[in-house]
DNA sequence: TTTTAATACCTAATTTGCTTAGGCATGATG
DNA sequence: CATCATGCCTAAGCAAATTAGGTATTAAAA
């Protein structure tokens, strides 16, 4: 059938993490970091990170500083507080999520 | 921010799962089943199922029986064998992801 | 008794979130 | 000197759900 990723949905709450995490980072320096942490499974493209982060940014979840560094701008994002409050929400969320997602589909279920 | 179901992309092989492991299933009993599985926590709703469903027979993976029980149809869905090594790859996929997912939001990953 | 809830199927417009596929610019590597 | 890595970006298209309906029968509740 189809071949998704089914990283679907997640991919904020991963950018999230790795902010509260981290401190500081820039949008390129996210993709680096999914792709190691993940074994290169999991590719955070910059089609999909960059609309994240101005979405993050226009909702006050971050807050942005650029910085120049030999001819090369960065722009570094960081959590505001609210950034922080939203970040453990959805990470509670992920968990009750990955929970529900290991009943259903290991355990054998009896019909009714 | 926004509150979309985390469940995209996973409600197929949700669906395969039970089939799977209840040999022969009628839409409506499998939106009960889940619903039952999983505390009330997800929501498998018809307008997602039916279409899932019906994709599913178009692409061979389930056959249907038809059955009729003082006045109610009953659409009786069930495995074909592609279906079932579908499902067994769909459910290694999952696997994959659950694991991915909980690397990637548990530990604290260190800057390099 | 009439309306609501439960059973049982269905579709279609819309929204969402990502993929795909580009674009621009600089600096290092082959 | 061309390609790769760094670093930002957007927009068209797509797939999978949500939302919001529809039909019909039977049982329970008002």
């Amino acid at each position: 059938m189809t071949k998704k990723s089914l990283y679907q949905g997640h991919l904020t709450t991963i950018v999230l993490k790795l902010l509260a995490d981290n401190d500081e980072m820039y949008g390129y320096q996210i993709t680096r970091m999914v792709k190691e942490l993940s074994s290169g499974e999991v590719q955070l493209t910059e089609g999909a990170l960059y609309p994240i982060l101005h979405k993050l940014e226009a909702n006050g979840l971050v807050e942005v500083r650029h910085e120049k560094t030999n001819n090369r701008t960065r722009k570094y994002y960081k959590l505001t507080q609210s950034g922080h409050h939203e970040t453990t929400h959805l990470l509670k969320e992920m968990q009750d999520f990955l929970k529900q997602m290991e009943v259903l589909i290991s355990p054998i279920p009896k019909l009714k």
